[in-house]
DNA sequence: TATGAATGAGGGTTCATTCAT
DNA sequence: TATGAATGAACCCTCATTCAT
């Protein structure tokens, strides 16, 4: 059996061959799952668009489990490594997050079936009892750290401070997370603009006003 | 066989006990898909949580797809009875994107479950060929007239003329619907606090500030 | 439970209202199992061309098996009355034989449907081990007495002597009983001339020739 | 999956075990239909009487319909590999007419579960609404060939002008259909005798006579 | 290294029938 | 007399996986 890699994570070192075969499957399996939906991308379908057999993707990863798991593993090393630098090249709280959201979106339009696969996998993928199947740390991860650069420039008071970050955070994160199903839905659209739109909106949300918006809210109960 | 109901759509006069039995059955279908995710919600597991079998749920239903149709269009119904009051309430362009924001959010915490199925079951149910299985346009729908909200309070300088409407209405929708799934994630939530949050998040990104946020950014090559 | 007439098979006497039912269950039974084949005949199909449901086909007859028996029987008494007299009329053996054939054809020919039904149920009514569901003796006495009639015919020398009764017999039955199938494909076929033609053609096939067929034929190894 | 060939259905190359299984399969499909009827072979029966399970014939036939529609096929493929070249050698109308019946029948007792399992799906395979779910049109090719024949010889006057060829194609054809039936109930039956009797009965109706069957018939209004 | 063959659980659905009313 | 409700077996099929080669 291929693809036993120790706990430890480390990539077994791997033939010439092997790493071209997991490569074309797991294209295969992206394909699927975003044109099917996580549900109907089964072995034998991933293995059609491939052009392989049920069996080889066994042999290689072990199981459906394990292709799922690398398939999202892959794309968040891929979104760490795009977005990390373009992140910490950004002086200012705005310009962090403006390059927050369009370097999502960039990414996401320049991954666009591997994002929707993924997507599809974390809405959908779940074991037998109804637990998550997969780690999406990393996501809550993503979400946390958002939530702290909002949090420290409130502190500096480059963002106006009376938001709830966590809030906003989730907020950002899930408009984000709808982009790739729409453009799904609608492929022509323009990501530049989109993304200019969202950190403009996000922007004036976050921006100190000369009132806070809290103020003009009708008095709560 | 049971349920076939004109295309006009109204309900077929239905015994008492077929009423209840119908209830009962959607009730737990809900509570199946909420707790398992649409993909695990077998008929089988379904007729457990009723308590019965899979014959009664195919006699009552005639079949999966109808089951969950209705449940679908059960959850439209209530949410536009529970939302258009509301909204038409409001005079101010602001009163209505707040109450937007915030019935929305309350009436799913006060339907937690339906609105987590109906989520599950818009994000993953679909035909053999990846294409939706149900009809979502009420949802369209919503979304075309938070548009066209927007739009209107634009044109009467409510709301800053410079943010596309479009980008805003699918941000806001966005922001709603992820909230089931943070709400099955961390139950104890409160709803009408993250509402009030939410509210102003938005208002603050259409209020007509004294320089617009598009000018703040960075110039774009 | 109704429907139960003791082994001597009078019928029980039933209210006017049950007959009725009974007759309309009967013609719709008729009616799908002729236009949908005995296979796809199921009681719901039934009860839906009958405008009722199947509990009420199971109250009348007692169950499927019983409906289909009846439905036979009373084929085969409705087939006896009407060629009886029409045999017995004949004082000659070509006209013996050419009314069997004639009468067979406009007794289906006036009875489509429901000797269509009973040629399916015959065909394809088997218990779970393969054995025929329903009596057909009726079916095999009308063969043998046509095989009777031919060798008494045979033996005063209106029919030539060198045929094989059993096999004339068999030959006139399977192309009588292939009519019906093809007039369900081919509506519009002019029963009346059909039958003359078979008549023809048989009462050739058994006219004493000049020199028998069976002297043509070529010698066999 | 197995056993998809193009539409052009040149057999896929398969390998030896395949081969073997799909044979195996093929042979206890057309013993089940053939014991039971068609109705009858659920594929766990079929798999029982092979000594699999259904999946192992899904797996080499891709379903129900696929493996009976080449039941049909293989069927008709022998038919005309047999019949063919003994109507060909034939220089005489009689000759020709005679190994039709003959053929047909040493045919059928060569083949009879085959034969019989074939008769069996083309009198009740149907869809849903009653439609035949395979193709015949071999046999109606069949019957129309027959025709030609009795027309052609019609012309040359070996045969008797005055009767409908298409009458007596469907006499012969329906007559031939039939026994497989009887063969059967009635498995000691001498094909040898019983094909010379029927090519004399239908010799006998297509002779040219002193005096034509039709003139005797009764006067048709 | 790779594959074809087979497995067995589970999927949704149809069916004739039973039962309580 | 009639019906709606429910049952449970059987149906064909899909699935991820195992196994022998």
């Amino acid at each position: 059996m291929r693809s036993e890699k120790g706990t430890s994570g480390q990539k077994a070192d791997r033939s010439f061959i092997e790493t071209a075969r997991r490569a074309q499957i797991m294209a295969a399996a992206i394909d699927t799952i975003a044109a099917l939906g996580y549900g109907q991308a089964s072995l034998a379908r991933i293995a059609e668009t491939a052009g392989t057999s049920k069996g080889v993707i066994i042999y290689h990863f072990g199981g459906k489990d394990e292709l799922v798991r690398e398939l999202v593993a892959e794309l968040s090393v891929k979104g760490r490594a795009y977005l990390g630098p373009r992140l910490e090249a950004e002086p200012t709280g705005v310009g962090m997050l403006r390059s927050y959201i369009e370097s999502n979106l960039s990414f996401v339009s320049e991954n666009r079936n591997h994002v929707l696969a993924v997507v599809e996998i974390a809405l959908n993928a779940r074991a037998a009892d109804g637990s998550p199947l997969y780690d999406f740390s990393i996501r809550e991860q993503g979400v946390a750290a958002l939530r702290q650069l909002l949090i420290h420039f409130q502190r500096t008071g480059e963002f106006r401070a009376d938001f709830d970050p966590d809030v906003m955070a989730m907020a950002i994160r899930a408009t984000l997370d709808a982009v790739p199903a729409r453009l799904a839905r609608e492929p022509g659209l323009d990501i530049g603009r989109y993304g200019r739109e969202l950190a403009d909106l996000f922007q004036a949300a976050i921006r100190p006003g000369e009132s806070s918006a809290g103020a003009v809210s009708p008095p709560t109960k």
